[in-house]
Order: C-alpha cells, then sequence, then structure tokens
DNA sequence: GGCTGAATTCTAGCATCGCTAGACAAGCGA
DNA sequence: TCGCTTGTCTAGCGATGCTAGAATTCAGCC
C-alpha cells in the first residue's frame, strides 16, 4: 500500500516537474523552443515519460495556462484587497493584471496566444479558469453600472485588458503610453 | 524590353497566385493546414518557387496581413462613410471591426495572432498597416473627449476591440452577447 | 537470496515540417 | 542551331510531435 503511494507521490512529483519546466524554457525562450526533446532533456526523462503524463504537448501548455489562471486570480485579489473605493480597486485590479502579463508573457501565451485544449465559457470550463473570472467578477461587477449586467460588464472589460495586454506586448502599441491608457480605460468604462 | 516586362508580370501574378492561396487554404483548414508543400502543390510549382519569391512562411503570412489591413482600412471607411453622427459613426466603425474580424479569422490571426514579421508602431511600419490605424483614427480621434489625445484614445478602443474580436472567436466569451459588449464598449468610451 | 511477472522507461523510428543545394530544363540572343 | 542565362525541380538535411516494441527495473513470493 505504502508503495503504491509513494509512487503515486512521485508521479505528481515528476508531472509538477514537467510543467514547471516546460514554464521556465518558455519564459526563457519562448514556446518555440519547448520541444518535447528538449523538455525531456531537462528533466532527465526520455521523450515517451511526456506522453505518459499528458496526451501531448497541448496538455503541457494547457497545465501552464492552468497555473497561470491561478495566479491571475491570486494576484487580482492581492491587488485589490485592501483597496474600498470601487474605482481604486477597479484601478489596482487593471494594473494588477497587466502587470502579471506583462511579467508572464510565455505564461499569458499559453493561456490567450495558445492553444492548451481549453474549455472556455461552457459547462467543461476547468475550475481555474472559472476562478479566475470570479475574481475580476468580484471587482468588477461592483462598477458594472445601472442597466448592465455585472458578468457582461466584467466580459468587456476583461477583453479591453486583453486587448491592450496582447497589443502592448507584441510591440503593436507604442509602450510608454501604457499607463495612459489604462487609465483612459478605468475612467471611462467604470461606473462608481 | 517587352519580354522583360512580361517576365515580370507573370512573376507578380504567381505572387498573388500565392498570397491568394495561402489565405484560401488558411481560411479553409486553419494555418496549420498552409504547409509549404501543400502550397506548393495547389499553385501548381515546386516548393523552392516559394522562396524564390518570400524568405520564408512568415513572409507568405505577413503578406496576408498585409492585405488584410487595407481591407480592414476600407470596410471601416466604407461602414462610417455615410454616417454623420460621432456616436454612431463609432458604432458602425465596431461592428464593421468585429465583422471582419469574424469573416476572417484566418486573416485576422496572420495580422495579430501569428509572427508575420511585419513592424508595429514603428517608422518601419508597413504603409497599409499606418493606413489600416488611420482609418480608425478618422472616426475615433472625433470621439475621444477633452484632455485626451486622439491617438491614444484610438489605440485604446482598438485595444478594446482587438480583446472582444480575439476573445469572442477563440470561444473565451459566450458568442450570444457578442453585440451587447460592444454597445456597451461605444456607449461608455465614446464621449460626444 | 534469487526468481518471476508486471510496471516502467528507453531506443529507435515514422511521417511531416521549413528550408536549401545542386542537377536539370527552358528559352533567349547571336 | 548553338551557347548561356534564367528559371525550375528533384532530392535531401535537420528538426518537429509522437509511438511501437525492446529493454530494464523493481515489488512480491518461494
Amino acid at each position: 500500500m505504502s508503495v503504491r503511494s509513494r509512487k503515486e507521490r512521485e508521479r505528481a512529483a515528476r508531472e509538477s516537474l514537467i510543467v514547471a519546466t516546460a514554464r521556465e524554457l518558455a519564459e526563457q525562450q519562448g514556446w518555440d523552443a519547448v520541444t518535447t526533446r528538449r523538455l525531456a532533456e531537462r528533466i532527465e526523462y526520455s521523450q515517451p515519460v511526456l506522453y505518459s503524463h499528458f496526451r501531448g504537448k497541448r496538455e503541457i501548455i494547457g497545465a501552464v495556462a492552468l497555473e497561470g489562471a491561478s495566479e491571475v486570480a491570486a494576484a487580482v485579489r492581492a491587488a485589490t484587497s485592501g483597496v474600498t473605493k470601487p474605482r481604486e480597486r477597479v484601478a489596482a485590479l487593471a494594473r494588477a493584471y497587466l502587470d502579471f502579463a506583462q511579467r508572464n508573457p510565455a505564461v499569458y501565451d499559453a493561456m490567450f496566444q495558445l492553444d492548451g485544449g481549453l474549455a472556455f465559457a461552457d459547462e467543461g470550463t476547468p475550475a481555474p479558469l472559472k476562478d479566475a473570472f470570479a475574481a475580476l467578477l468580484e471587482t468588477l461587477g461592483e462598477v458594472a453600472g445601472k442597466g448592465v449586467a455585472p458578468g457582461l460588464f466584467t466580459e468587456t472589460f476583461w477583453a479591453a485588458l486583453h486587448g491592450l495586454a496582447t497589443l502592448t506586448r507584441a510591440a503593436r502599441l507604442p509602450v510608454e503610453d501604457a499607463g495612459r491608457r489604462v487609465d483612459l480605460l478605468v475612467d471611462r468604462l467604470a461606473e462608481a
């Protein structure tokens, strides 16, 4: 019995190692550099071991994405927890969200840019994703304004943040005015 | 002299064929299906011919992206041209933009999701991209509101639209409320 | 302690990818 | 018609994701 549980622990540890290594490699050299061979080499196992944990590369990306979703939720809650004024809470949320995207570009890519095989806005959506949305909703729902459903408002605000995050990071927008764009978004969208 | 110009015409025609075929294939089966082999087969030439027109697959994607940028600019201008009231112009612009993204997902991917090797927000930005931004600016600059630079406002609004476009298309947002989200964005962001 | 069978891991290889070198053919000017 | 440039193709390289089957390891039992 204890042999079995020890093996299970070791397997779980190795699975975490795979995900952490993939993430690290992606942050260091980009997702293109995360090949199954390189990943296998870094964890000091052969390639097929990866496939005993995940169906394929997609699922590994998906695992990184889920990790990221949990962290986004935590970051957003941490940033807003001490703040009471609704508008300031929104501003803090926006900054925390964009900060996360900028500091963890590979993770953010795993969540939105790449195909991690995850279901969104669907009954099959994994818990971490639902919780990340819930974390946004907790603050953004307060400033939806009358006649606007909190969920709908959150979706829209989130989309705007996502647009800023991706376009800024891909150098599609000049980087120097990033702060001003966030201010504009918060000022206009939030009603409180 | 005329032989030379005939050859140049034929070369240009073949280059257009490559770009059009890549786009068509991408819209039909996704960009993953656009391999150099399949593309070569469809244009009825061998692979190396592609490389006599483009440095590589990236540049082909980039060419599709530039085509898309011109079309976005045209679509936005067409949608706003007859409308005089600033706020209605903005609403028409938003709908036209999102409509384009939804109807041409592969082209939209080429512009923003994939690496087409294009420079943005930079002195080396190709003319079609600058013009697409200009088309947005023509309408959005009118409703920036006081104290907000038209360029900055356009960037922010564009980012919000881009967020809606990508999240909606990737099924990250429930599709049925798409219209309401656009209305919300236009109502709150535009000042006129 | 040594054997056995199952679980685990590895070696080797497949098909496909983007891309390119060098052989080959086509078509021009003389 | 010949020679030469220009254009095109065949064949192949290294790398990718993924997998079948061989090899190894290791727990459990006599």
